[in-house]
DNA sequence: GAAGTGTGTCGAAGCGCTTCGACTGCTTCG
DNA sequence: CGAAGCAGTCGAAGCGCTTCGACACACTTC
């Protein structure tokens, strides 16, 4: 293993001239830097994490916790995790991954034992546990989500309630009456997610204002749990002709279900998803839609963790606009009978 | 921050009885030990990390080398990633995660710099760049996926030949001479993915054992692509009755597509899927599978790590066996007209 | 020409921990 | 009863780096 020490005796300096040439906190010769660069080249010489970390206390490193849990959003999380190591990398961090497994612990001994220098938290709940944790510690945080009182933290989220009212609205413009909202799991609502409500939220003040009516069904993802949703749907409300879909393993069974029943998508029922981009274009028709940004949510969290960390940036709540695609399965409400 | 000597001082015992009564590696009296584990607990000590790395040069920190892509097996990928960071923990390790972008320079800079004491490979080409790296330095590493050359390396991967080979007798057994196979994307065979490949081969030395017809189809996922597949496939085989799937999104395609077309599931034709357990279960027809076991893959492959790590264990091949789960969706071929 | 102002380099201290050898009392055994 | 062995503890060295102050030298500035 190479040294420090090693690279300075070989370019024939000081071990503090090489570590400033590394650095650049202080100003070196053209001459010297060019020595050391080639020294530190010629020898393969990689600074030790450790070392660096004990001297200088900062790691480099950034904590990311993902859910444990995989009843939703998988590629999602896929994409935020990939957007935030690879804009990591970009500003010279590494992440490291931790699950939600272990809870608030987490926070403490990431934060503790001085793993990492900041972190970034995916799957808010609205109370979450680990926030008094995250205020209270000096560490700079980002949560990818929002909880339900955000004084004191930095959080980057798509903007939920702005979601909920413009897959509304779009229905609402194009004639539809009567809409079903087919939600997450039921799981994903009693733990209090806070996208979950806010779209939920969002979408029942703007029906109210335009005098719709919602009807909100939670739904494991297939074909079985979404075809006893359904009925019981189209049971309450047989003058439903509007859906907003926010569960990408409800979406496929769901327009296989209409197309069973003998109901053209979109001539006589209208079907708006908030689900990733691929999900939409992929699906059995083209699907009218709201795009979770998921590589943009991670890069921003990135960004902002590094500017707090660099002493620039402070709290601050950044909600994504949400943009509405449309596509081939939403179309004007068929006239009334 | 709190550290071994305030902790020392706050027990009246010396830093190293402390450090001793953390690492276990010497006896020390139990009341010593219990007053140092109350102090520990009193003043909320964690032992810095880049402290512990320099002075042991064990960071106590698994790299794991994730694809970039999201082209297939998102989910897997999750599944693995998870399994990996919750079993490393039980393990008292942490997960650092790299993306494949930084390529073979990743493995250098990790290795180099001690910021890991191991890694983790996952997206294995049959001639990765990296093989030689990782067989040069000194550090254990496990590959999830199996390259050409195993020598000096220790894989851990799903049995794909076998994988192949299984779906294939299944259909065989069931009647089927006609067999279509469904491939992932074009960019993964190109790529020389082992596990297409591998899968590939193993089903087409098995067909050429029982004498039955194979056609492979790559298929980038989706509708419009799966319907140009598969009517390539009725054009130049039209007698084709058994269809093996490996790709996620060409699943519900196909099985919409072939209940369009009149071909009903499994009574005219039968369908093997080799996918993740809740896409076969969740899809329109309940699939006969091989499962892709992630969470098992993941596990493994840390605790590989780990016996590696502790001096026991070698360098090895672990090929986990396919397993079939007969669903819905295969069943005895039509008999000819 | 003395004082001030940069610029480039070095030496040494120290980050918080692990670990080795040494020491102290015991017990145990020939 | 002295030597040997062991459990339990301590002190000190050192892991590889960053960073602070000091210093040498070359310039400007009055």
């Amino acid at each position: 293993m190479v040294t420090l020490a090693e690279v300075a005796q070989h370019a024939g300096v000081s071990a503090s001239t090489v570590s400033y040439v590394l650095s650049g906190k202080r100003s070196i010769s053209a001459s010297t830097r060019q020595r050391v660069e080639q020294s530190i080249r010629e020898l393969g010489y990689h600074p030790n994490a450790g070392a660096r970390a004990l001297a200088s206390s900062r790691s480099n490193i950034i904590a990311l916790m993902i859910p444990l849990r995989t009843d939703m959003y998988v590629p999602v999380m896929m994409e935020i995790a990939i957007a935030v190591a690879t804009t990591a990398r970009t500003h010279g961090y590494d992440v490291l991954l931790l699950t939600g497994e272990e809870g608030p612990d987490a926070v403490r001994r990431v934060t503790g034992s001085g793993l990492a220098d900041a972190m970034i938290v995916m799957d808010v709940e609205l109370q979450d546990e680990r926030l008094p944790l995250l205020r209270g510690t000096g560490q700079p945080s980002v949560l990818i989500g929002l909880p339900a009182d955000t004084t004191g933290l930095t959080c980057v989220d798509l903007d939920w309630g702005a979601t909920g009212a413009l897959c509304l609205e779009h229905l609402a413009v194009l004639g539809h009456r009567d809409i079903a909202v087919i939600g997450e799991a039921p799981a994903v609502y009693e733990r209090h997610t806070g996208f979950a409500e806010r779209t939920l939220d969002g979408l029942r003040s703007r029906a109210r204002e335009l005098g719709l009516k919602v009807l909100h069904r939670p739904c494991e993802g297939g074909y079985d749990a979404m075809a006893a949703t359904l009925a019981r749907i189209f049971d309450e409300r047989p003058g439903t002709t509007g859906f907003v879909v926010q569960n990408e393993s409800a979406v496929e069974p769901l327009l296989a279900l209409l197309r069973q029943q003998g109901r053209a998508v979109p001539e006589d029922v209208s079907v708006v998803a908030i689900c990733p981009e691929q999900v939409a274009v992929q699906a059995s028709v083209r699907l009218t839609s709201v795009a979770v940004p998921a590589q943009e949510m991670g890069r921003r969290a990135v960004e902002h963790l590094v500017a707090k960390l660099d002493g620039r940036g402070r709290d601050e709540v950044v909600l994504l606009a949400p943009e509405l695609t449309v596509r081939a399965s939403s179309g004007p409400a068929p006239s009334a009978p």
